[in-house]
DNA sequence: AATGAATGAGTATTCATTCAT
DNA sequence: GATGAATGAATACTCATTCAT
């Protein structure tokens, strides 16, 4: 009921709200301008304040035009969602690729976050709404960024990078909320001199946290396999 | 602009909102019914979707009675955020009290914010909900409960039970995060076999988090003091 | 589904439609005025033309209003189709009191339901259009005129007044279609030379619709006894 | 205003309604599929909630194409009155062809008209709709129709096989009326075990209106020359 | 101290019609 | 001849807030 139609991630590509038919190039363009003004009203405004006359005066398009690419004012805030996530996903894999070690991997991930959480703080503020608008894409967003670090933990506990005695899904959502956390905190409330956000996380904070993740996740000489799970 | 009035903390007792006297018996308790019956209202609906006339009427009162006791919608919401977070820091304390070490307090909070958070769904929808409603509001509650977090790490460090290294603004940051995340994952959003909410964290996950949390704390025979800071 | 709430013909008075309340005078003079200004509104521009703007205008009370004493529009057309409707069958059953005969009474009635559509011919419009609007409260409508006449005709029958070979339904059935249809075309239709509506039926018509109904319902000497029907 | 253009009925063959010219072959078959979609989409839906959409998707034919053939939503509308009412005229006088007397002839033009409302519920409707969406179509619509009865009724008074008595005209709007709502009430309300409506006229019913008509038309002996009349 | 009738600004959504291709 | 993307005017309905009682 909530999720308008179905959460499928436009695996065939979109096709238009009214018709049920694939995009034209002309569509397409129209449709991804939407996205992009989209992004921004939820972002200054939050779900409720934005509306949809808003979103097409930005996009610079008919209010009726919205409703031959999007269904409803929630189909276009869930299809946002899932593209952020796609984006953010994308940045992270990014900013690993390289890595020397698993450690270092997952350091870069989160670097990626960050640097994604700067350039787009419609992610974090469209996200955090989405828990009353749509429930079923939030967790989705969620669940997949963290499939990836909890992904990354197991093979890193195989290889021996990382202590055998940590629950991996557990730690995996553990390392989420400190990225949203710190990344709120850090990134989204604080400004520089001139009232403005910074574009990426304060060293002393990065060190800091840096710090945090290395002594949780090495692996501890005393802790021999994994015993305590279940 | 979106603090309705002061933020001060009802220092001296509720007021009247009409009259700015302060409260008779029987105002405070027609009060006390008003907050009760948002906490619900807006645990079950969120801000946007609960409206005066489901708060009165829940509460039993007409609706005029309403702006006897709060300025606006947005008022009422504050003054329960408010609420919540006292509470909730209140459940922590008490759960750290009689702790026999900094850690073993550290642990015991977490379990009095769980415990809190397990019984008051509500805390956890109104604060993210608060981000769009009362950014000010919100700012107050994470950093109230960060700030006792940070004092408990830095007497922790003084006493060499924590790590020197860490700094303790980001890692009680990093602690929010986590608890809050492993909060929503494994308690608002689990459901046992007959669809009911667990009324604790599963041993598993408290667990992992403990684990995590030991390891990213305990001191670290290698680090002499601290001067990766800054 | 169509019926907003039920069909129930205010057995206990009109409530509120937002509270469930009965209403106070104050609220029952308020839902008057709606009811009337809807009957003019939905005569001259019919349902869809009609808004609820122009209809709180013409009753010279707030947009909001509205919504305090009818759920919606289609619920203030079927209140106003029922509402007509006790009133059209009000002032059939007055012009009948006193007939001398069964047949006279008939015809009474008959002048009764043109007097009602002349001087309503908000009747007229609205029932026809609640065919898409609200078909069971169509219904209702017309079968509890017909249902009147088909009374009529069976004692008429009992009595010796009326042909028995007739099927008192079907019969009740043509004389509401004639009754609509004359009324449609020599009331609604028809102007005179200034250009407004005549206030009864020209008596040509008049007289040639009663020939038409006594050769109609007149016993026949030939037919002896109703073995015709069913 | 209300009749888009002139209310020609196509004397000299439908033109293209943007140049004017006459139709090409296949253009005649756009628009008769046009028509044919219309038909079925007001007869199901209503005019209100047809739309030019639903109508071409129907005819499977492109948006656009529809303002080649028609002016407007109205145009269609009217242009498909004039169609059904050219075809009840026409399968009524089919029926009335070979019968043997004037009454006759009477009764089988009621059979035929009431085998097309069967068949064609979309009359029924969509010429109940009319009154608000092109009120002179409508007139046309009944006019057409009751000049065949009144013309006939002459005729037969002329022939002595009708009472002189009754005015034609008047007698002619009664028949209209009797059918129509007996049409709606017997044929279109009306359905069987399964849920489907009937085909035909149910024979107590049919019997019943025959009875009803011939007594009303037949020559009254004591009646000698229409000398009641005015 | 309490009430609830009245208000009207605000918003999502529909659909007939146009026009460039 | 045919198409369908784009348009924006129009409308039902909600709800925080006021105020007379």
């Amino acid at each position: 009921m909530s999720l308008s139609g179905e959460l499928v991630d436009d695996a065939q590509g979109p096709v238009s709200s009214a018709t049920g038919r694939p995009l034209t190039k002309r569509g397409e363009a129209t449709r991804r301008r939407l996205l992009e003004a989209a992004e921004l009203v939820f972002a200054e405004q939050g779900y409720h304040e934005a509306s949809i006359v808003k979103i097409t005066e930005r996009a610079g398009i008919g209010l009726g035009t919205f409703y031959l690419y999007f269904d409803s004012k929630q189909a276009i805030f869930e299809a946002l969602v899932l593209d952020l996530n796609r984006r953010v996903r994308h940045s992270m894999s990014e900013s690993m690729e390289g890595a020397s070690s698993r450690l270092e991997a997952e350091r870069a991930g989160f670097a990626g976050f960050f640097r994604f959480t700067a350039e787009h703080p419609a992610l974090y503020r469209v996200v955090r709404e989405a828990e009353f608008v749509s429930p079923e894409v939030l967790r989705l967003h969620y669940t997949r960024i963290v499939e990836g670090y909890e992904a990354g933990l197991r093979a890193a506990q195989a290889a021996g990078d990382v202590d055998r005695a940590l629950d991996p899904q557990t730690t995996a959502w553990a390392l989420m909320g400190m990225g949203e956390l710190i990344g709120m905190r850090f990134l989204l409330w604080e400004r520089d001199a001139d009232g403005r956000p910074p574009s990426q996380l304060d060293p002393v904070v990065f060190a800091g946290m840096t710090r945090f993740i290395d002594n949780a996740l090495a692996p501890r000489p005393g802790a021999t396999h994994g015993e305590e799970q279940a």
